[in-house]
DNA sequence: CAAGTGCCTTTATC
DNA sequence: AGATAAAGGCACT
């Protein structure tokens, strides 16, 4: 199956996959390969052609964010040479419209990690509470639903490697089960409420919170602040804040629940309803960049 | 190679 | 409200 990019929709396959929002992919020779509930399926970009196989072209589209305008989206981020740098060099970056589940777990995972653990702790996770699948000659590993995670013992998430996080991500899998609850439908809240509902999970706060709106619910309002982001805000929009302010979070390692709101409003207000994007562009500008 | 630092932070406590 | 400490362990230097 194939998909042809036309030229006013851009799109970066590698760079998408490889900005660290999500942790499962693998690519092997010029295929990635993703896991999409128990389905494997692989793809291949080659100029403005989209290849895949084993997967239909709706999830395709939804998936990679295909249906975003995003030569509009960056053209309305584009509020300062600094951001254009970014986007220039990561022209076709998309935010995934991943699942939800998988995400907030993820993200509950990554905390206080590097990408790299982060990718090993869910691969931990996977092949130890997930399915096998046999796709091309690679195994690859279901990622755990919820049931299975909600009765998994503490130390076995702990032997994942997740350490404090095993309990975090035992007590939000079985506030998952036990209500049924249904995260996709806090999709159809408001950005402000849908995060108000995720923060009652445990492990979530507000970053966490913003990942998952943003990666898997369709916020892409939504404006995360993580060291990297807080790095790029002190060095290129330090004149948006009070000296103080400035002076205060620049000696602290981590912020508290106002200086965290007051950076991620900013993104929000500066960069307007798809701030999320360029909360991508500027952390993986960041991360590899500077 | 050992030891130190940093990591897409949250929670508990004061 | 706001500050502070504690919480695995892995990867990188």
């Amino acid at each position: 199956m194939k998909i042809l990019l036309k030229p006013s929709y851009p799109f970066n396959l590698d760079v998408t996959l490889c900005c660290g929002q999500a942790f499962r992919w693998d690519k092997q020779g010029e295929w990635w390969y993703g896991i999409v509930g128990r389905n494997v399926f692989k793809i291949r970009q080659i100029n403005d052609k989209l290849e895949f196989e084993n997967v239909d072209t709706r999830f395709v589209r939804d998936y990679f964010g295909l249906n975003d305008d995003l030569s509009k989206i960056l053209s309305e981020i584009s509020r300062d040479t600094h951001i254009k740098r970014a986007i220039d060099t990561f022209y076709g970056l998309r935010i995934l419209h991943q699942n939800p589940w998988e995400c907030l777990i993820s993200y509950v995972c990554a905390t206080y990690k590097n990408i790299q653990a982060i990718k090993q702790m869910l691969l931990n996770l996977s092949r130890r509470f997930g399915e096998k699948i046999c796709f091309d000659e690679y195994k690859f590993y279901s990622f755990p639903i919820a049931q299975k995670l909600a009765k998994a013992k503490l130390q076995e998430l702990v032997a994942c490697g997740l350490g404090y996080r095993a309990k975090y991500v035992s007590e939000t899998a079985k506030m998952i089960c036990e209500n049924g609850f249904e995260l996709e439908s806090l999709g159809e809240l408001g950005y402000e409420q849908a995060r108000k509902e995720l923060l009652n999970f445990s492990g979530v706060g507000l970053k966490v919170a913003d990942c998952v709106l943003l990666f898997s619910l369709g916020k892409s309002e939504a404006f995360p602040i993580d060291v990297w982001i807080k790095r790029a805000v002190l060095k290129h929009y330090s004149n948006h804040f009070p000296n103080k302010f400035i002076k205060k979070i620049l000696d602290k390692q981590s912020l508290n629940d106002s200086e965290y709101r007051k950076l991620s409003l900013f993104g929000r207000k500066y960069f307007g309803e798809y701030a999320g994007y360029a909360q991508e562009y500027l952390y993986h500008y960041e991360r590899t960049q500077s």
